[in-house]
RNA sequence: GCUCCCUUCGUCUAGCGGUCUAGGACGUCGCCCUCUCACGGCGAAAACAGGGGUUCGAGUCCCCUAGGGAGCGCCA
C-alpha cells in the first residue's frame, strides 16, 4: 500500500492569480482528489520586497472562487527561514556544502567570461575546495551547495518523461544569501520534503530547476518527490503569457461573468482530454484526471471556446442556482452595483421569472445582466438605435391598435395576449414580425430579447400597457 | 551561447504501427427552424512543420533541419 498522495500548490505572492497558475491549482487539486489524497497550499513569500498582502488575499480568493479548497493550514514560506537555515547548517556541517567568498561583481564577470568563450554562464567552483583560512576578512560569504561534477541527473516526470540533465550544466547553486536568508531552491525542496508532498505537480518553466533541486534532496538523503511539469498556456497570439498577453487575474474571469464550473472545464481540457468528451461536471473530473494523461505541448488561450462552454453552463443552470450565481456576482460585474441598487424586491422577482428566457441568450453573467435592463429602467424608456428603426410610423400604428385589445384582456398571460397579438396579425394580414418587434422595442427599448409574450408577463400588465403606450401613435 | 521541452485543421484536441480517403469541439461559411436574438438541426471549407531513415506498412518509432517555449541569479 502506497502513501496517499499529497499535492500543492505554491504560489508567490508578487502579483494576482494568473490562468497559468489556476490551471496548475486545478490540476493539484484534480489529481489529490482523484486519488483520495490531500491539497496543500504553500505560500512562497521569501521575496519581502515583491510579496504582498493583497496579492495573497487576491489569491485565496481567486482559489475560493474557482471551487479549488485546500487541505489544512496554509503554510507560509518565510515564517520557516530558520529551518531552512538549519539545514543549510547541516549541509554545511557534513561537508556538502561550502562558504563561497565571491562578490556579485566577481560572479557578473565570471559569467560573462564564459558568455564570451562561449560556455554556459556558471559559477566556476572557486571556493569550492579552498580553505577556509584563505576567505578574506569583511566579506560575509554565501553557502553554496556542492553538485556533483560527473554523471547526469534523471528526473522521471509523469508528464515530461524520462529527463536527463548533464551534471556538468549544474553548477553550485547558491543556498544561502550572504546575509543569511535562504534561497528559493533551498525553501522549497525543505518544505516540500517536510510537508510530505508526495507529488510535485507545476509549471514547466521549473523543469530544470528540478535537477537542481535534486541535488539537495540527494545531499541530505531525501526521497525526491514524484515529478510532474506540466506544459504553460500562452496568449492567443502564441506567445509567453504575461500581462500584455491577457494574463489577466482570475478576478478579471469572474468580473467578465464566468462561471466557476466553466472555467474549470475549460481549463482542464488545456492540455488533458478524454477522447472527444468536451464538456464534463466536476465529478467526472476528479474521476477522469489523471496527471500521466496530461501533454507536453503548450496551448493557446482562446476566449470564444471559454465563452461557448460558459453559455452551455449558464443554459444548463438550474434557475435557482444561477439566479443567486447572478446576485453573488453583481459587486464583480461592471455596473453591476448600480444594477443592483436599482433591483427592487419586486423586480428581483420579475429577474427571477425573466431568468430562463434570458440565460438561453446570454454567454455570460455579463451578458445576462445587461439584458435584464429592460426590468430595471423607467418609463419611459431610452430605445437604442435599432428600436428607433423599428419604431416608425407604421410600428406605431400597430402598437396604437394593439393597445386597446390588450387593456381590455380580463388575465394577462402568455396564452392570453399571444391570443391578441395572433389574432390581430391574422386579421391584418400583418406576419408576426411586424407586430412582435414594435412591441419589442417599446417595451425593451431593444431589438432583441427574449419571447415577446414572456417579456409582456413578466413586465405585468400595468407596466407592459404603459410603455406599450409611450410608444403608440396618437 | 549552452541545457531541456514542444510541433495533427485558425484554436483546444482524438490518435498510443495497419480499423486514418486523419475523428470531435470551438470558431468560420451555407441552409433549416423562427416574433428578434440566442439555442437547436443539417452541411461545407479547414491539419499530421520539412527532410531522411526503421518497417511488408508511420500521424504513430529513430535521426537531422526549421520554428516555438523554458531554464542557465545572493528572483520566485
Amino acid at each position: 500500500m502506497s502513501k496517499p498522495v499529497v499535492t500543492r500548490f505554491a504560489p508567490s505572492p508578487t502579483g494576482f492569480l494568473h490562468i497559468g497558475g489556476a490551471r496548475t491549482a486545478l490540476f493539484n487539486w484534480l489529481y489529490a482528489k482523484h486519488t483520495g489524497g490531500t491539497m496543500l497550499l504553500r505560500i512562497e513569500d521569501t521575496d519581502r520586497e515583491r510579496s504582498t498582502e493583497a496579492a495573497i488575499e487576491a489569491i485565496l480568493d481567486g482559489l475560493r472562487w474557482l471551487g479549488l479548497g485546500w487541505d489544512g493550514d496554509t503554510v507560509f514560506q518565510f515564517a520557516r527561514a530558520p529551518r531552512h537555515r538549519a539545514v543549510a547548517e547541516e549541509l554545511l556541517a557534513a561537508g556538502k556544502a561550502y562558504h563561497c567568498y565571491c562578490t556579485p561583481a566577481e560572479l557578473e564577470a565570471m559569467r560573462e567570461k564564459a558568455r564570451a568563450e562561449g560556455r554556459p554562464p556558471r559559477y566556476d567552483g572557486t571556493w569550492r575546495d579552498r580553505d577556509p583560512s584563505e576567505a578574506p576578512a569583511g566579506i560575509k560569504p554565501v553557502v553554496r551547495i556542492k553538485a556533483p561534477l560527473e554523471g547526469e541527473t534523471v528526473i522521471e516526470d509523469l508528464v515530461q518523461g524520462r529527463v536527463v540533465i548533464p551534471n556538468k550544466d549544474l553548477d553550485d547553486l547558491v543556498l544561502l544569501r550572504s546575509d543569511g536568508t535562504p534561497t528559493y531552491m533551498l525553501s522549497v525542496v525543505v518544505d516540500d520534503h517536510d510537508m510530505e508532498i508526495t507529488h510535485i505537480i507545476r509549471g514547466d518553466d521549473h523543469l530544470t530547476n528540478a535537477a537542481r533541486q535534486m541535488v539537495i534532496y540527494h545531499a541530505m538523503g531525501w526521497t525526491v518527490p514524484s515529478m510532474s511539469h506540466i506544459p504553460l498556456i500562452h496568449g492567443p497570439d502564441g506567445a509567453k503569457l504575461s500581462k500584455r498577453h491577457g494574463a489577466l487575474g482570475v478576478d478579471a474571469y469572474r468580473a467578465m461573468g464566468y462561471l466557476p464550473e466553466a472555467m474549470r472545464n475549460y481549463l482542464v481540457r488545456l492540455g488533458w482530454s478524454r477522447g472527444d468528451r468536451e464538456i464534463m461536471t466536476t465529478e467526472e473530473m476528479v474521476d477522469w484526471f489523471d496527471i500521466v494523461d496530461v501533454g507536453r505541448s503548450a496551448s493557446r488561450f482562446d476566449f470564444a471556446k471559454l465563452e461557448n462552454l460558459n453559455g452551455h453552463y449558464m443554459r444548463a443552470a438550474e434557475d435557482g442556482k444561477l439566479f443567486g450565481d447572478l446576485l453573488a456576482t453583481l459587486p464583480y460585474l461592471p455596473g453591476g452595483a448600480a444594477f443592483a441598487a436599482r433591483l427592487t424586491p419586486e423586480r428581483k422577482e420579475q429577474l427571477r421569472a425573466a431568468l430562463p428566457g434570458l440565460k438561453d441568450r446570454a454567454k455570460t453573467l455579463v451578458e445576462l445582466m445587461d439584458s435584464a435592463t429592460y426590468l430595471v429602467v423607467e418609463r419611459p424608456l431610452a430605445l437604442d438605435d435599432k428600436a428607433r428603426q423599428i419604431l416608425d410610423a407604421d410600428a406605431r400604428a400597430v402598437l396604437a391598435a394593439l393597445l386597446p385589445r390588450l387593456a381590455a384582456l380580463e388575465s394577462w398571460s402568455v396564452e392570453s395576449t399571444e391570443g391578441v397579438v395572433k389574432g390581430y396579425a391574422e386579421e391584418t394580414g400583418l406576419k408576426l414580425g411586424k407586430i412582435a418587434q414594435p412591441l419589442r422595442a417599446a417595451l425593451t427599448g431593444r431589438s432583441t430579447s427574449p419571447g415577446i409574450f414572456d417579456v409582456l408577463v413578466v413586465l405585468g400588465r400595468e407596466e407592459s400597457l404603459g410603455r406599450i403606450g409611450d410608444q403608440a401613435a396618437r
